[in-house]
DNA sequence: ATGAAAGCGCTAACAG
DNA sequence: CTGTTAGCGCTTTCAT
């Protein structure tokens, strides 16, 4: 027994107006007469009118709403950033609309085109770990529907991207860890398909060759960014004759992961095997040792991303932009120092 | 130059059909012979043909969509319970809309507007720890727009409701401390205008009562649900000449909170004062020690509340229920005995 | 098996 | 300032 909504015609009955000046004075339209925008206010709020947006978004063929793609959101990161991009969003009067791929490529690709068929007006991306194919952005790109890639980018597709400065993060971590002493560092690297895993390994590798630091190739492991990757990966670099003293990970949950294996090798950290990581975690300070990480900036990723976005929406012919934002070195309990009692200088 | 989009038109057009054949033909209506949707479904490939929702949607009257109203993202609870949500709807084909209230219930009015003028087919929401007035929600319901609430629900306003069952859980903590050793029990309850904070204190005081306990009116102290609560709260707590042995909080968060309070005090956990949380964490594996608590049936809450949505969205007569989901204790590293040396039996 | 007509609720363009 | 006329792109009867 689902009452009948109230619509513009009702509205207008009641105040024998037409509904054209009834959708004016509701929507606050300068050719309306003070008077009449109250009378007609009113009468809406005592029917319930409650405007139908599938209707206003056909006609003005446009949605007010973005819609976001990520691979997950049960990860710091990603929680950070779509309460970050809901913030902006809301601010601006826009909806969102977030899928979720699950680091599924398959859903991803379902999701775009769900998106595109629900005419939003523009697009924020995070891709998974998986994806390879790129003609679902091509499609995007040819309904020039704007997109903006953050965090896991796709550089050579012509749309802009909003990342951390993964290489020169990874640079600044290393530069730490050799002033903390240590010589052999590992790295528990991301898939190499991927744009952060890519960037950050460059910057260790170029870290390590400018500090002349060697780099035998079993302490470079390739794999996911969550706990199962990190685990797999430290018990892997584990297994070598030449062990390192300390690793540095892609993502923070590849560090847990590291974390739990070194335990169930019965190896203490930082004593045995150091860690430091790449992105943090807002319960950091919670567990035992805390982790020095690299971090990023991720506020402003989710704030520059979005505000790319809306130029991009309000002017389509707007070149496409690289913007790669500056991290910093967070200090607690790992990676201090090796030296044991001999100071710095 | 956005190309312009493909419609039925179109492909009509290039088929000499006309737009209704090509509709059905694209819908797997059984009115189209094989031949010819084959046909169609090619050339919609080929022209890039992406159906509009919008229009799709106001002119069947419903919308595919699922509007989801939760306070916050960034929290153990809300990102499973949010995951799980989705993949559920993309199980049957639901789009979900999330909006997030950030704990502000103008926001959360906000939010169920558009929602509502987004004609959602169904609502699913968790109000904030501020909730108190009613009215948008009998709105909802003389539009007869189906919702269910979770969590954090409002019992008497005849919507349904899925929880946890908080009040057996706190019932099972409490029985716990108590077999751990311990008499002196305070409790960090939330805001008593909540659902959750009015259960967890009730069981909280039933389990108290029938072991037989005092509890003194400063052991109960009464806050919102954030680490900064139990900060707050374990102080002030700590104030009172009588100290508690043990602290139960009302969420996993509160919990943090105490723990920092804890630490910034010289107090160690669990030896000087010790502690248990309503709801847990992915991460309280790695923090130290790790919280003994009380376990939300995260995925059937989220399981359960979608499906008894949908059931309420195909049978709108359909009897509100209330429906409490069990706990479970997990044990870690607090709360574990208190009984130095003597054994239970 | 196919299509013509009507309309979902709203906004835009243009007149008065 | 107010109203008329046309759609937006699709689905739903109801004919044929």
């Amino acid at each position: 027994m689902r009452k009948k909504n109230i619509t513009l015609n009702d509205i207008a009955q009641v105040l024998k107006l037409s509904k054209v000046s009834v959708s004016k004075a509701l929507r606050d339209h300068a050719d309306i007469s003070t008077e009449t925008k109250r009378l007609v206010q009113e009468t809406a709020a005592e029917l319930g009118y409650v405007p139908n947006y599938m209707a206003r978004n056909l006609s003005s063929q446009k949605s007010n709403t973005i819609g976001l793609i990520v691979p997950k959101i049960a990860h710091h990161f990603f929680a950070e950033t779509i309460e970050s991009i809901y913030r902006e969003a809301y601010k601006k009067n826009y909806e969102v609309i977030l899928t979720v791929s699950q680091e599924d490529s398959a859903n991803e690709v379902k999701h775009i085109q769900t998106l595109l068929s629900m005419r939003v007006d523009g697009l924020l991306v995070s891709v998974t770990e998986k994806t390879q194919h790129h003609k679902i952005f091509e499609t995007v790109r040819e309904r020039g529907v704007p997109l903006v890639f953050f965090d896991r980018v796709i550089q050579d597709l012509g749309f802009s991207c909003v990342t951390t400065d993964d290489e020169e993060g990874s640079y600044i971590a290393v530069s730490h860890i050799v002033n903390a002493g240590y010589k052999k560092i590992a790295h528990i690297a991301g898939y190499q398909h991927t744009s952060i895993g890519r960037s950050r390994l460059k910057g260790f590798m170029q870290a390590m060759h400018d500090f002349n630091l060697d780099i035998p190739k079993e302490w470079i492991v390739e794999g996911g960014f969550d706990e199962v990757s990190g685990h797999r990966g430290f018990k892997k670099l584990l297994k070598t004759e030449n062990r390192p003293e300390v690793v540095f990970t892609v993502t923070y949950p590849v560090a847990l992961g590291v974390i739990i294996a070194a335990e169930e090798m019965g190896l203490k950290i930082p004593d045995d095997i150091d860690v430091i990581s790449f992105g943090g975690s807002n319960y950091n300070h919670f567990i035992k040792p805390s982790l020095s990480f690299v971090e990023q900036p991720v506020q402003e990723i989710a704030q520059t991303a979005i505000n790319m976005l809306f130029d991009e929406m309000q002017n389509p012919d707007k070149k496409p932009e690289i913007i790669k934002l500056p991290t910093r070195i967070v200090l607690c309990e790992t990676c201090l120092q090796n030296f044991k009692g001999e100071l710095d200088e």
